[in-house]
DNA sequence: GTTTATTTATGGTCCAACAATTGACTTGTC
DNA sequence: GACAAGTCAATTGTTGGACCATAAATAAAC
């Protein structure tokens, strides 16, 4: 049983003085670690194949349960894809816009973000990617964007949820034409969240989804026209009526924990 | 041992027709998701200890190895954490900011985002937060920022990595001051990987240290004036030049993959 | 009272085996 | 020659059991 030699802490501190606790790392974390530096390193390209579990086992001397656990930590945050079989084994990938904002929402739920902070945030984001999409859109954007729309026209009458689900596509569709992949990740899983956060109540009436849409084809139209400060102006505004309608939805509710309206001097 | 009763598959695709590849999920990955889908409802509050991994092996009536892969999915996710020992095992948390940075990065880095979009992303979100912590600075922020205002001046004339390392500080204490913790968690990440992308180069020369010290003493005056929209207008030129300077430094140093500015029709 | 040793439930690690998967290869059939 | 079915083999998936390392609570010694 005793292998570790006593070590004694407590007696004969000269010459160690500044050594506080010491953490003794999992194997797992560190191989993981390793593996990470080497994806991020140029030792591997995107879609190489990384050694195999008991390859990794030989060469590092762990056992297979910690390589396994290594290999599910990087595959949980995105940089490897594993499958089985023949010719299976585990490759190198990229983080998925979806991946990053899955954790965003893990982030935003774990903390119980008010929804003032995330109108902010959208306040921050959205105008610049509709200026960018204004100029940087291709052909392709735009018939996308016509096509949602027709669809939101369709189900405003029609169809509640499908409005709601055509709505978070518009948003997406829109910080796609950004074509600037941080700024379309960061906007979509915010708006998406807070339309999640909202969920039907605040569309509710048919004047609001009204708006919405009177909002959108002006949207739409700054954009295809290539006007960056336009469509940056616009969609300003729309962010800034839609987290009032939200406000008053949510105050009529109930007094919910977002009461801080009046913040200046 | 023989569990599964052999499926079969392959035969009587009578009454079977829009089934597509079928996914059969990892042990590991469908406990993962049922502990996370718990974490998040109502079933753990923050602290509360999660069954240890013995009972979660007599509940699930899977294997030890599996659940612990589990375990550290959750854990890479920043929902939980694991100590060892009596009186340890696994206590529900809240993903950190860093956790959340770590993930921006890994994303950004994965897709070698370029530095045009990263300032992009900046251009955005830093005015906001100056505008927010305008309006919502506390005392302890002010002493915090001045703080390190203090030692960037040291440092700008004695210690350069002293003054990149504070610079990032800088930052990051007014993205705190924000009191938007999603705001502060993506201006951090972004701006942090901005300056480790900017490493040394661009701030070589002391005229270059000297107006950035410049630049935020006139940012800090306005954000201790409370004045909101002076403080957003500085920090937006202040963004654009430190991009047109770490432009110029890097058109200078090779002409790298950054080189698209007329852009507009 | 303080220090030291013991206890013991917990995660950390290892090993060895078998099951399931899956793409390539081989064979058979027309 | 083309197509179908069957076989093969390397890889991940999963299991069971054993033992080690850790750490907090407790008991013992001084």
């Amino acid at each position: 049983m005793a292998k570790n030699p006593s070590p004694k802490i407590g007696q004969a501190e000269s010459m160690l003085e500044g050594l506080g606790r010491i953490k003794v790392p999992k194997s797992s974390d560190v191989l993981a670690e390793r593996l990470k530096q080497e994806i991020l390193g140029d030792g591997y390209n995107l879609g190489s194949a990384l050694p195999t579990e008991r390859e990794l086992v030989s060469t590092t001397g762990l056992s297979r349960g910690s390589v396994r656990e290594a290999l599910r930590i990087l595959e949980a945050q995105g940089l490897v894809n594993t499958r089985a079989g023949r010719y299976g084994g585990t490759t190198v990938s990229q983080p998925t816009a979806d991946h990053l904002a899955s954790h965003i929402n893990l982030y935003i739920k774990g903390r119980s973000v008010t929804l003032l902070a995330l109108v902010e945030v959208r306040l921050a984001l959205e105008p610049m990617v509709a200026a960018l999409a204004a100029e940087r859109r291709t052909e392709a954007d735009l018939a996308n964007l016509h096509a949602i729309s027709e669809r939101i026209d369709w189900a405003a009458d029609n169809d509640l949820s499908a409005f709601l689900e055509e709505n978070v596509n518009w948003h997406d569709a829109i910080a796609a034409a950004s074509h600037n992949d941080l700024l379309h990740a960061f906007a979509t899983s915010v708006s998406g969240l807070m339309f999640e956060a909202s969920q039907i109540k605040a569309f509710a009436s048919a004047e609001v989804r009204e708006r919405v849409r009177h909002a959108h084809a002006r949207i739409l139209e700054a954009i295809e026209a290539g006007d960056a400060e336009l469509a940056r102006r616009r969609v300003e505004r729309d962010v800034q009526a839609y987290a009032a309608i939200l406000e008053a939805t949510l105050a009529a509710a109930a007094g919910e924990t977002l009461a801080n309206e009046s913040r200046e001097s």
